[in-house]
RNA sequence: UGACCCAUGGUGUAAUGGUAACACAUCUGAUUUUGGUUCAGACGUUUAAGGUUCGAGUCCUUAUGGGUCAACCA
């Protein structure tokens, strides 16, 4: 329920847990009553809506609070990051409307003060090398109810581990045969606490080291730590790290000795119906060529959502309507449908599109005239102005605007039915032609010149169709995207499935279509409302020659309901 | 034979210990030159059992259900 603040009797939205934690640090003069937050991805692919509800939250955040959010790449795995996917991930941040400003930084940034870290946990008898295998060490290191056991080296003297460490470091072991631990608990009941791997050898090339280091630390011995050098106060991540937050405590416990502390906060992150969220699954529909690309309009990726026709004010409000709980949670994609359609419909300017087009000859219009037609851009937008749209007496219509025996609920066209063409005329069906499939090939109707759009009361017609003039209407490509996946959870599968087995095998249709010739100029991503069927962009493929659409959305079609 | 987290309509998210609400979805109706939009309304909710209290979604206990943790990934 919408509280109301005290003194302005102003409505203001409740607050979510993360916005209590907050009030309550402030509260209490944590540090500082300072805010700063960050957003920290990997650069091993490519943000999708996942990640936009976190940077929502985080940015938010910071802004809510008049306080900062830093981007921070959490680059501490070189085999699996890659320059492409830190361009892609600034390209997203920043059309979503989100600014770091100057604070863009690296996990990276700090190797050489993590390094110095290790040494002082090594010298404090906090840390040793251990030279046996990830298989030894992973057995060792027993179950969640059974209690591990300690490694032969972990008593080595500080001397030796220091001298190990150096070498490492220095590049004589090869990958695999050294790690620097923690030296914790390895019969702690948290998996995490039982002497956890710091630093492992790997000698790859970083995307912004090079090949100053074949050591690089673990996630965990780096998040941490990388939030207290940049002053970050709220760190927030999904549950699965709830885990690892006494570990995260832990080492900031062995290092520092200040006041100021970061604090770890676990939200739930973001399902959504339909489709799948993980990395590694939107990897593979990428390399097994399943979509096109990272931005294949059916994917879920931010710059998917994009190419689709979806606007940063449309996810950041679906962000905002999805809140933020520690609860499991799938998210219905109709709320992220709505949201899209909730913006362009404020902000597309509506065009007439004929996707499946059936010719209608109007028999008593004068042939070779042409009518000039003044239409709104957009009713919902009294700024949005006028355009003109040619009419004449061979038209297009939508094929499934005709039936030849409809029911009385259809308010369309049909033998001896009248419609109005929106912003032309009334017309009526007087006689139709089929081929010899039985196909209907072409429709004879007669208008009615007394009822032209704008001349005043005028007697009423129960349906409105769009259409265009065939003569001036152009050509384009259309792409009809639909959900990727039939299933409402693609991952819910029987014992050894393939999620790839509930791809929607009609999640694209393709289709030649006729346009108002008001559109020539489109560029890539203007949108629209191809008016009574859905909202459509501009594709990056299209050009001048050769118009291409994508379908972001259908409009809500309640004749379609009724029909199911 | 473990630790930690979570549990409110179909889906999400709210509710200083004091009338369980908001959004989406669904269903009615009105308006409409988009079967769109808008407007009005309806439907439907506290996992269970105990306890504390004048009063419990909220606090306590137990149970049940769900999730996370056993990469030299993040």
């Amino acid at each position: 329920m919408n509280k109301t603040t005290e003194n302005s009797g102003e409505a203001t939205k409740s607050k979510n847990f993360l916005e209590m934690i907050i009030d309550n640090d402030i509260q209490k003069g944590k540090n500082e009553g300072r805010v700063h937050t960050r957003f920290p991805p990997e650069p091993n692919g490519y943000l999708h809506i996942g990640h936009a509800k976190s940077i929502c939250l985080n940015f938010g955040l910071a802004e809510k609070y008049n306080g900062k959010c830093n981007l921070r790449f959490d680059d501490t795995n070189p085999s699996k990051e890659e320059e492409e996917y830190v361009n892609s991930i600034m390209e997203d941040v920043k059309w979503l409307g989100f600014d770091w400003e100057d604070r863009l930084f690296y996990a990276s940034d700090y190797f050489d003060q993590l390094y110095e870290w290790a040494v002082k946990l090594i010298k404090d008898g906090k840390a040793y090398v251990d030279d046996q295998s990830a298989d030894l060490i992973s057995e060792q290191r027993g179950v969640p109810t059974r209690p591990g056991i300690d490694s032969p080296f972990r008593n080595r003297s500080v001397e030796e581990n220091l001298g190990l460490f150096e070498r490492m470091k220095a590049g004589e072991f090869p990958n695999g045969t050294h790690v620097l631990r923690a030296k914790i608990d390895m019969a702690s009941p948290n998996m995490h606490m039982r002497d956890p791997v710091l630093y492992r050898i790997m000698h790859s090339k970083h995307h912004r080291t090079g090949d100053k280091w074949c050591i690089y630390p673990m996630y965990d011995f780096a998040h941490g730590q990388s939030d207290y050098l940049e002053g970050i106060t709220h760190s927030i991540c999904t549950l699965e790290f709830e885990i690892h937050r006494p570990l995260y405590d832990w080492f900031l416990d062995q290092l520092i000795d200040t006041d100021y502390r970061p604090r770890q906060h676990e939200f739930a992150r973001l399902n959504l119906s339909y489709t799948v969220m993980s990395k590694r699954k939107l990897l593979e529909l990428v390399t097994e060529k399943y979509v096109s690309g990272w931005d294949d309009p059916r994917m879920p990726t931010i710059s998917g959502l994009r190419r689709r026709g979806y606007t940063p004010e449309a996810i950041r409000n679906f962000a905002d309507r999805v809140g933020v709980a520690k609860r499991e949670n799938v998210i219905d994609v109709g709320l992220l449908e709505f949201s899209v359609r909730e913006h362009l419909n404020k902000v597309a300017p509506r065009i007439f599109a004929v996707l499946d087009p059936l010719k209608v000859i109007i028999t008593n219009y004068p042939e070779g005239k042409t009518e000039d037609l003044i239409l709104e851009n957009n009713p919902e937008d009294p700024e949005g102005g006028n355009r003109v749209v040619p009419f004449s007496r061979e038209i297009l219509i939508e094929r499934d605007d005709f039936m030849e025996d409809p029911p009385n609920k259809f308010f369309r066209l049909g033998p001896g039915r009248e419609v109005r063409l929106k912003g032309a005329y009334i017309i009526k069906c007087e006689d139709y032609k089929k081929d010899e499939n039985g196909n209907v090939t072409e429709l004879y109707c007669t208008y009615d010149p007394e009822t032209k759009s704008g001349s005043g009361e005028m007697r009423k017609v129960k349906g409105t169709l769009h259409w265009v003039s065939e003569a001036e209407s152009v050509d384009a490509e259309i792409r009809i995207y639909d959900r990727l996946f039939m299933n409402e959870s693609p991952d819910d599968l029987e014992e050894g499935g393939d999620f790839k087995s509930n791809l929607n095998p009609e999640s694209l249709k393709i289709v030649k279509g006729k346009i108002e010739p008001s559109v020539k100029n489109a560029k890539p991503m203007d949108k629209f409302q191809f008016q009574r069927l859905g909202y459509y962009c501009v594709d990056l493929d299209s050009s001048a020659t050769k118009l291409i659409f994508n379908r972001t959305v259908t409009l809500k079609d309640t004749w379609a309901k009724m029909n199911k």
